[in-house]
DNA sequence: TCCACATATCGACAGATATAGATATATAAA
DNA sequence: TTTATATATCTATATCTGTCGATATGTGGA
């Protein structure tokens, strides 16, 4: 696929899921493991591996294997890389003032 | 659809595009009118149209009508909801470093 | 070794999405 | 009024995506 914003893409392809969503605010309390996310979720096993896989695909989150379990955590890299793409994509707020609407239309 | 974050979904997916994050990257020089958009991308018309349509439900994008043309233009309101909503389900920096990794992989 | 548990992968399928073409609506110019 | 332009809507379709069940892999305990 040749994208134009591929990582954009990536990053908000990966947070525009209801359970990724989830998710990721589950992780924002410290590390899981992945029958820890499956309790807290009405997905099957095979559903949950899948979202895991997107997640750190996009680089947002981190896996780790210790054992049989695999603990899964948020990235502070990815975190920041989505935080840097939002602001790439949308308007700064000190930017906003200066931003040139329509002159019909001021609102 | 009972989603338990609809507005991240929402503003998201509106975002899980390559066209639309072209098309917000255009409007970041000011607003422009659906031809102008239509030229700079290689879509056909009603495609665009379909694109504006997601992006102004999502509340990215505002647009308003002046006698044949439609002009669009980042919303601030927008891009400051997509950013709470980015600050909302990613680590901040200040709490990355407090942030319980796994205890075998500290990476 | 045998078994239970945690996770990943594969195959199938229903539903969502991006796209285009045809058509409809509205505005402005000739 | 007729015509051209800008945009939205409708319909169809190919592709993508989320989900599950079955199976495979790997680990640790009995």
């Amino acid at each position: 696929m040749a994208f134009k914003h591929n990582e954009g893409i990536k990053v908000f392809k990966a947070l525009a899921d209801d359970n990724r969503l989830e998710i990721m605010e589950i992780l924002m309390s410290g590390a899981k493991c992945g029958c820890e996310l499956l309790d807290a979720l009405k997905i099957g096993q095979s559903t949950l591996s899948h979202h895991m896989r997107i997640l750190c695909d996009a680089g947002l989150v981190d896996a780790c294997k210790e054992g049989k379990w695999m603990h899964y955590s948020l990235s502070a890299e990815g975190s920041a890389q989505a935080r840097a793409l939002i602001e790439r994509y949308t308007l700064s707020p000190d930017k906003a003032c200066s931003y040139k609407k329509c002159d019909s239309c001021k609102k």
